[in-house]
DNA sequence: TATTGTTATACTCTATAACTATA
DNA sequence: TATAGTTATAGAGTATAACAATA
């Protein structure tokens, strides 16, 4: 009979402390372009190709007030397209512009370099470990 | 001969969006006395007992004069004592005071509860993942 | 009427630069 | 001079409430 090692309260405190922590280096790290709520807006958009605002701000877990302001920022910048759903016109639908696209791609190779660099110096176990565990904290806040 | 299952990159984007996303729930869920930053803090002093303002920053990833006004306020709530420490005038030391370990108790627990439920409907082997995930980011970022 | 998004407003979180006090 | 912390200031991130446009 085996005890069960991990219960939920003290896992839930060091997942508290281990992502408030990863955010925080997250956010901290380099010099960039567009900062880290920007990236994740256009990554989400990105792997949807097109979607309505209020879809995005569900997916990124903001209230719509929130992300109406990030897409205005983005959209200022050029690197977001709006327009009105032909079907019905209160929804917006968002997806990124060519520019949009290239920051992209940059900016999440350098926002997440230090990152990367620090998972190079890990097991192929530990990288397996963390993946998994990526996945199964994606499930449990509801993908 | 395997092939490496998960790259750096990849691994660095996935974390990312898993990073964020549970941060935004931890915010967003429930009513609270004091905010998640606060209730870090003071996690962080609970577990060192006394540390130095300076020392407290650098554990939770922040500059020193976000951890001043992170500490005033908590000091203004009397959760939170502070003394100069006797063999060195510029260093401020820190610590709970006994209402601050008791609402830190409640505040801890409530903030978690919704993660500690969906925690819950995991299997053992998924928590131990996830608490394997959790020392493996914390010692990736240092400590 | 109900839904989608925006505007107005405010509070939290965090940083950099300049300053004070102590060593 | 160097270090620890604070004050001043500003920008990023996010929310709730009230509103406008469309369904």
């Amino acid at each position: 009979m085996s005890t069960p090692m991990s219960t939920g309260p003290d896992l839930a405190a060091i997942l508290r402390v281990a992502t408030t922590r990863t955010m925080r280096q997250l956010r901290a790290v380099g010099a960039h372009r567009i900062t880290l709520t920007q990236l994740s807006a256009m990554a989400s958009i990105n792997l949807a190709g097109e979607l309505t605002l209020g879809e995005l701000a569900a997916r990124e877990r903001v209230q719509p007030p929130s992300m109406t302001r990030v897409i205005t920022t983005l959209y200022d910048h050029g690197l977001v397209s709006r327009k009105s759903d032909p079907s019905d016109g209160r929804q917006v639908l968002v997806s990124l512009t060519e520019d949009g696209r290239k920051i992209l791609q940059e900016e999440a190779q350098t926002r997440e370099a230090w990152l990367a660099e620090k998972i190079g110096t890990l097991s192929e176990e530990e990288k397996q470990t963390l993946m998994r565990a990526s996945d199964i904290l994606l499930r449990l806040i509801g993908e």
